[in-house]
RNA sequence: UCCCCUGUAGCUCAGUUGGUUAGAGCAUCUGACUGUUAAUCAGAGGGUCGCUGGUUCAAGUCCAGCCGGGGGAGCCA
């Protein structure tokens, strides 16, 4: 049916005009003041019920939660906590909901509560406000790329390759698992399955991107991944989604330059289309660090961040410098550390934090890491020890952007083939793109969610996807 | 997977060195009020104190095991 969205409404150049208002009850007062909200804006409407137009039987079923669809005048309000509210003619309770049993009431929930009723924290004023935002991400993204002559790349989502190399898998199969058919030897007969081999989500569509990439010249790739890492912290999904930029004869300069105009367009494109739902959560997040001891609380707000990340440069350090920095800093000397640093060991949380948080306060982009510690189709740098890859660390959830150039040179390829035990004929198709027509060529992977965190100041990943997926958790 | 914290009313939490009938705020219900802003005021209902076992004259409180939730670490995005 058509009604009118209560964010086209809350301005006042309707006034006067009738109006239809279609949306969930949050608060009844006075018999009369009926707050109603209808997700286009976190803002609700007001409105104005006459005792003797509406029956008390309607009006004692206007308990939080309820849908409503009513038509009226839009007036000026007189009281003075909204500027326009709705004198109802008619009003149609559409669906009760039982206060005894509906668990959104208006009070405060925390958010493990409501993360146990997933499919209702979409009528709180918080998760409205992520998930909208949520939605202004993705927009926003594909709007980049394709502002800037990108291609949205479609890389599979079953996939047959295991040379990805960025995490445990989920195995697909169609077999059955209490009766798998078993070849002569009694081991389960893969052939017998559905893609006649083991078959996996993907973990990245970093790989296929490249092909893309080395033809379409910038692609970009935006779907879900899947990591079955036994992992459980507040930074970490089992499924979740994550953007792939891939660029043909790009360095790794030329790989920051993109990923951070991108962070930074992504930012300020928040705060330009979102500032009511920015607002409610920076007021949200101050609430919450009230509570926080005085050393735990972030020094900027969650606007102020926003701000600052979308006006200034990101600190740009080599993993050497890095380690420097580290070597010379106050904790060290002091012995804060729990881990120990020197060249070629892998940054720790409490590195990267320090780095971010207390010694830059600003992102950093850490570059040309030991080649140990990284993938193997990162490129070698000529001084023989490093590769040409590149970090994004930003306050309050460290990594969110892991990138790098890739190796285009065939030998060194399959050296480093060998030197990671990944047999070429399982990456032929990867190794063919070295042989044919090669060139340098750089790319970066982005987690949504943890850019939909940085962005709304939520402190969990499960609350900022509708139905978080870990370990023993696959509710709705 | 490891370490730490935690489980008391629908929700958020208090509950002393073990001691009478387990409390508060919010929510709910009843009534009052009627231009309110998470309205206010008065009253009422609401509990197998996560589960199982143990110590004790006596356990929400102490001990053990199990189950659930959270935080941190590792792995990473």
């Amino acid at each position: 049916m058509k009604y009118d969205a209560i964010k086209s409404l809350l301005s006042t150049d309707k006034i006067g005009s009738t109006v239809t208002i279609c949306g969930w009850v949050r608060t009844f007062r006075n018999d009369t003041f009926l707050a109603v909200n209808d997700g286009s804006t976190i803002k609700n409407i007001q409105l104005v019920i006459d005792r003797e137009e509406v029956s008390e039987e309607i009006r004692k079923k206007l308990t939080t939660g309820a849908s409503i669809c009513a038509t009226g005048e839009l007036i000026e309000s007189k009281g003075s906590g909204q500027a326009t509210e709705v004198k109802v003619a008619t009003l149609e309770l559409l669906g009760e909901a039982n206060p005894d049993e509906f668990p959104i009431q208006m009070k405060r929930h925390s958010l493990d509560f409501l993360r146990e009723k997933a499919h209702l924290r979409f009528r709180t004023s918080t998760f409205s406000a992520v998930f909208r935002i949520r939605h202004g991400m993705t927009f926003a993204i594909h709007k980049y790329f394709n502002d800037n002559g990108f291609y949205n790349l479609h890389t599979p989502i079953i996939t047959g390759s295991d040379a990805e190399g960025a995490g445990e898998m989920f195995r697909v199969t169609t077999l059955d698992i209490d009766n798998p058919p078993r070849t002569e030897d009694g081991k389960v007969d893969e052939k017998e399955d559905f893609f006649g081999k083991i078959s996996n989500l993907t973990v990245s569509g970093q790989l296929e991107a490249e092909l893309g990439a080395m033809a379409l010249g910038k692609v970009y790739t935006f779907g879900p991944t899947f990591r079955a890492e036994n992992s459980n912290t507040s930074r970490h999904l089992a499924e979740f989604w994550m953007i792939e930029p891939e660029v043909a004869f790009n360095d790794l300069v030329d790989n920051m330059d993109l990923a951070e105009d991108f962070l930074r367009y992504l930012v300020k494109y928040a705060l330009d289309n979102f500032a009511d739902d920015l607002a409610f959560l920076d007021e949200r997040e101050a609430k919450e660090n009230q509570s926080k001891p005085a050393n735990e609380r972030p020094e900027l707000g969650l606007l102020d961040k926003l701000k600052f990340v979308a006006d200034n440069d990101f600190e740009r350090i080599t993993y050497t410098e890095a380690i420097r920095v580290l070597l010379n800093s106050k904790p060290y000397k002091k012995k804060k550390f729990k881990f120990p640093i020197e060249w070629g060991i892998d940054l720790q949380s409490e590195h990267e934090r320090f780095l971010v948080e207390k010694h830059f306060k600003k992102p950093v982009i850490i570059t040309d890491y030991p080649a140990g510690i990284k993938a193997f189709y990162m490129r070698a740098n000529e001084d023989g020890k490093t590769v040409a890859a590149m970090d994004i660390l930003v306050p309050g959830i460290g990594e969110i952007i892991g990138g790098s150039q890739r190796e285009e040179r065939l030998d060194e390829l399959v050296e480093k083939c060998k030197a990671f035990n990944i047999p070429e004929e399982h990456i032929w198709w990867y190794l063919d793109l070295r042989k044919f027509g090669t060139a340098k060529h750089a790319g970066f992977g982005l987690g949504f969610e943890r850019l939909v965190m940085f962005v709304t100041g939520m402190g969990n990943i499960r609350d900022v996807i509708p139905f978080p997926r870990t370990p023993q958790n696959a509710e709705f």
